[in-house]
DNA sequence: GGATTGTCGATTGTCAACAATCGTCTTGAC
DNA sequence: GTCAAGACGATTGTTGACAATCGACAATCC
């Protein structure tokens, strides 16, 4: 699926192109968390102009991947504890939706591309290979939501899958219980291919609960070991806000 | 909550600026669906270089407001049944997890944010103005989103949000029964208060359900008048895609 | 000595000129 | 008359130069 049309030229614009080399960056781990990035270094590195390295990073910045402040500097994002639930929780909410659509309008071809992707997953496991395993991982609950045919679901759990990866990258999250992978997935494939749209949702939503759970029980921790969670207050006396989405709060600290 | 802070001055660059005032233009339906627009023109409409107005363009397309086609143009987007479908399920989907974490994580600021909500809703009932309750019934969901203070979800809400908004100024679905809208959210808020997610949840999703429902209708319908569903093809001969997602499929033809 | 103000280098924001591409119209052959 | 090839105009894509802004350090004042 990636090096398949490689006999078409790429009409694709260069920002684009340098969005796709720069998002690969991100993904593989080359630029770590809170690190900085100027525009003049990118734009030599990848050799295209300041302009179009800029229109690279701003799509990158609405794909959650980097973050901006205005006038001031681009840096990729740090994952805290409160970033894990949310990614996790959201990311509950919409495989199962998807599942839930997958297992209501499964057709023949749909069902033949859902068990490729299981077999594949079961297959990354039989290598023993993590880093395929989580690739076929994430595939197959990708062709869960493309199997659903909702578009706007497909680009919202992109923008979703992008950041998910990334936490993983950047906090070395990839550990695994490679036995367990198959039994996880199993049902949720079974009960859509079954045409069970209930049991295929609530079996997708559960499949994130182990994570937002840990997510729960790190914050706990984290806020019983420092009373006053207020580590550091930022030097900026203005009220001046970042661009993309603002500083994040101590989430739900008072529930 | 609009003009409150006229005296800080705005520090936000040009193209975001620009961006907020395209945004209004097309959610106040002064662009039309399909309608073809040209960066020059813009960009001399308001008084800014095209690279500026470029990088507003960009982040309306990202916002699903605008449709890119490289090389070639910008221009509106068109929204079918199927689109009013994707807009509403989705809705449902997001509205419902919000409402349920909204209940779990509910605190007294948050409850009094809420009902200060709900009140200016059914004072805009009381109002009989169309505007003022559409206005205020997306706000009161917009609350509902906004105290789970879940970032992401607030995010990706805003970016269906903004759509719905612009599927309902394009197709006229402006129409809806004054004395149903109380009945129709009270439960959701009282759900919350409670402290009741599931029946939050649960309310919350259903809400969407009749819309769900008129777009499947309007789907079935437009299905049997036009037994084969391809009026005309496109002329491009060559395999090029749309950047921003795509031209859309005949969403779930064949389930 | 402490706080305020001014200066400087670095970085981002904006612009206008130039290049590449597309859709359409014209032209010509068959 | 129909089709294909080529030229043209319009529009988007890309670039490098210039302006605005920021953070940090230095100078100044009290």
């Amino acid at each position: 699926m990636k090096s398949a049309r490689s006999v078409k030229l790429d009409r694709r614009s260069l920002d684009w192109r340098a969005a796709d080399v720069l998002r690969e960056q991100i993904l593989s781990g080359k630029l770590s968390p809170g690190q900085r990035v100027t525009e003049t270094a990118l734009a030599s590195q990848l050799e295209v102009s300041r302009g179009t390295l800029r229109a690279a990073l701003r799509a990158l910045a609405h794909e959650g991947l980097i973050q901006q402040v205005a006038y001031t500097k681009w840096m990729l994002p740090e994952f805290s504890h409160a970033d894990a639930w949310e990614l996790y929780t959201l990311r509950g909410t919409l495989e199962g939706m998807a599942a839930g659509l997958a297992a209501e309008h499964r057709t023949k071809d749909c069902v033949a591309t859902l068990e490729a992707a299981f077999d594949r997953l079961v297959a990354a496991v039989g290598s023993r290979k993590h880093t395929r395993v989580a690739e076929t991982d994430i595939a197959l609950h990708k062709t869960i939501v493309a199997i659903t045919g909702h578009q706007r679901l497909i680009d919202q759990y992109r923008l979703l899958e992008l950041q998910v990866r990334h936490y993983i990258i950047s906090s070395n999250a990839l550990i695994m219980d490679l036995n367990q992978i198959i039994a996880e997935h199993e049902p949720i494939v079974r009960a859509i291919i079954a045409g069970k749209p209930d049991r295929a949702e609530r079996l997708a939503r559960e499949h994130n609960a182990p994570e937002v759970a840990r997510a729960l029980e790190a914050l706990a921790k984290e806020r019983t070991a420092a009373p006053p969670p207020r580590p550091e207050q930022p030097k900026t006396k203005t009220g001046a806000r970042s661009r993309v989405g603002g500083q994040r709060e101590p989430v739900k600290a008072n529930a």
